[in-house]
DNA sequence: AGGTATACCTAATCATGTTAGGTTTTCCTA
DNA sequence: TAGGAAAACCTAACATGATTAGGTATACCT
């Protein structure tokens, strides 16, 4: 394929995406239907077979795009200053990254749609957010993988919470800072962090 | 109605309950259709609409179910000794019962189903469940809100990854006991529990 | 200018939840 | 105990969903 097709093509990929996350966002992860999104981009749902092999390779993009978007906001994270401090930092973006799109959330961290799972390339994305949160949570002394499990599963334990009880609040996500001091202060060795 | 007959549909309609939650247990909580369920009842279709009036309700009777059997697991962990060693027993057991039906789990504490929402009434069982829990941790000093809230949000959080990252593992289930001793170190009155 | 891949379409298939409109079964009552 | 009403079930049909088949037109390279 030509290169002028190509960029033709990837365009009008990403249109589609660009509607599907709208719509998404408008009626829930999976409250929308491939002739909505057609519809959107002024073509007919079989149409949109051309872009993607199936409805999941649009989720499949959505994850990934997802992803790149949480690196991103890691990379906005200041990481240098006190390595505490840093930590608050990261959990607040984190949070407030959950909060800003509830889709986006269901799909990258909860397992909401039937029969799907994310694509070898998508999952690596994923992959590399959670080694670039290791290695925050290693400069403030969590160093154990207990360390980073629990941190994973409490703060989207806490954006679910947060969602799902309380779209648009803070009563969950406002305890951010506390429980960074909580783990911090529980798992930093010596020797909360026990052996490794 | 008749007593017999009302008997006897109640027994069909729990016939019924029990096939979705065997479909939902094996082929995922969205992963079955009506027409499924009618036929493991030896039905079609069309007739289970003379015991629940959607597939919604059907999901509505399940939420109401796995409330109950959570309080009734609630019941059967021992209330009396050491607050704190309490607290580690009504953590495992939550635990446990969330790992045990990953099913039961999402449908109980996870937003998965499109358009759904629990009936008022099953929703008060829920809320049962919230007053329970809410007493024990009273019973061990973590009477904030606060403390409820990070409570819910760090085990559920930590039921959901375990599900969906190591199913049939511990990874995240063994740290229920430190986590407990985290919280209660962190958020017992004076006064990590704030004011109130 | 012509050929070919691409982009798009309509029509159709099959599964889904749900409604309409029966027929059969059950069981209370006169 | 016969009759009738309600309950329990059925088949047929609909609308909407994803997806496939099989075309037509457009864009681009040679």
């Amino acid at each position: 394929m030509t290169d002028r097709r190509a960029r033709r093509h990837e365009a009008t990929r990403q249109e589609i995406l660009d509607a599907a996350w709208a719509l998404a966002r408008e009626r829930g992860l999976t409250g929308w239907s491939l002739r909505e999104v057609a519809a959107a981009v002024d073509m007919r749902a079989p149409s949109l077979y051309v872009y993607f092999e199936r409805k999941d390779a649009i989720y499949d993009a959505m994850f990934a795009q997802g992803y790149r978007e949480l690196l991103a906001e890691f990379g906005a994270t200041s990481t240098d200053g006190e390595p505490v401090e840093v930590l608050r930092q990261v959990a607040r973006g984190f949070l407030g990254f959950c909060v800003a799109d509830p889709a986006r959330f269901q799909l990258l961290f909860l397992r909401v749609i039937p029969g799907f799972a994310p694509s070898e390339g998508s999952y690596a994305l994923a992959e590399d957010v959670l080694a670039r949160l290791r290695g925050v949570l290693e400069q403030a002394g969590l160093t154990s993988q207990r360390a980073v499990d629990l941190w994973t599963a409490t703060f989207t334990g806490l954006a679910a919470q947060q969602i799902s009880n309380e779209p648009g609040g803070d009563r969950w996500t406002r305890l951010a800072d506390e429980v960074v001091d909580m783990m911090v202060a529980a798992m930093s060795a010596p020797d909360g962090g026990r052996s490794r």
